[in-house]
DNA sequence: CACCAGGGCGCAT
DNA sequence: ATGCGCCATGGT
């Protein structure tokens, strides 16, 4: 626990987390669709559980769950027991200035340990759409299949939903979540999964190589979905999606990606996509207000 | 190996 | 109001 001590404790408890964390980047990341801005902090839903945190310090952050819960549920799912900082140490300006500046301005990034499940059904919703339009479809599809939970503070919220609770969804309760041409895609992998014929737990022990094979014989699932449920739900951490924001850096920047230097990054490759991702995709924004 | 369709929303114009 | 593009994929 080199990253995180904590300095006191109760049902709502301050932990101080040393290494690369920003609540405010992971959010913008593109990688979890369902945190919620709750005042000056975050609504985190997983799995059964609800986080609020909010950052009280510099390295401090107050959440309302006990300390058990924290380090069970809350400090895997952040990936604390890893550092960012080494990984981003492994950048050097002088062999990739573009990389390294795109780290300096993501730190605090870090790659969430997700719900492979829920990683599924949310990048095969994604596939075409923007971020804001995600957001809405996967909280659409929670509503209309996930379990209704109330949390300690009265705070009412959906359950991601399980397989049986897609599959059993109506063709009119689906469509009612307008995921477009995208909704048939969902059904068959609840129904796969159902037949048994997804095993997350038999996937993360492959190579990532296999697994993205194994992933892409799904209907519906390709080689960029299959790289972002592999990097953000079953934590293979040199997974590396090309979206078209990756596309237009590999292209513009490193000759179509045969100057990226992958062989140097691995087998982290998937953190230094998430600060590329975020650096390029907020290019335009930060020229204009510079 | 190239297109091309298919849904719907965010966002700039 | 209108068109363009979005963390793609399967079909032809």
């Amino acid at each position: 626990m080199y990253n995180m001590k904590k300095v006191g404790m109760r049902g709502v408890f301050v932990i101080r987390i040393e290494d690369d964390f920003d609540l405010e980047k992971i959010a913008d990341s593109g990688q979890c669709f369902r945190w919620q801005r709750d005042g000056d902090g975050f609504r985190i839903p997983f799995r059964d559980s609800l986080l609020f945190i909010r950052k009280v310090g510099p390295q401090d952050y107050e959440v309302d769950c006990t300390e058990e819960e924290f380090d069970s549920i809350w400090r895997p799912y952040f990936d604390l027991v890893r550092s960012y900082r080494a990984i981003r140490g492994k950048i050097k300006k002088k062999d990739d200035p573009v990389l390294f500046e795109a780290a300096k301005l993501g730190q605090g990034i870090r790659i969430l340990k997700q719900d492979p499940w829920e990683m599924l059904i949310t990048f095969i919703i994604s596939q075409r759409k923007n971020i804001p339009a995600i957001r809405q479809a996967v909280e659409a599809v929670c509503r209309a299949a996930g379990k209704k939970k109330t949390a300690k503070d009265g705070t009412e919220w959906y359950m991601f939903p399980s397989a049986e609770e897609i599959a059993s969804l109506s063709d009119e309760a689906l469509a009612s979540c307008r995921l477009g041409y995208r909704d048939k895609y969902v059904r068959a992998a609840a129904e796969a999964a159902l037949r048994g014929e997804i095993d997350f737990q038999k996937l993360s022990a492959l190579s990532h190589e296999d697994c993205l094979v194994e992933l892409q014989k799904l209907y519906g699932v390709g080689i960029k979905v299959a790289q972002c449920v592999s990097l953000f739900g079953l934590h293979h951490l040199d997974a590396f999606p090309r979206d078209v924001w990756i596309l237009r850096v590999l292209d513009e920047v490193y000759d179509g990606g045969k100057n990226y230097r992958f062989d140097a990054y691995a087998p982290y490759n998937g953190v230094m996509q998430q600060y590329l991702f975020e650096y390029y995709r907020n290019k335009d924004a930060r020229e204009v207000s510079v």
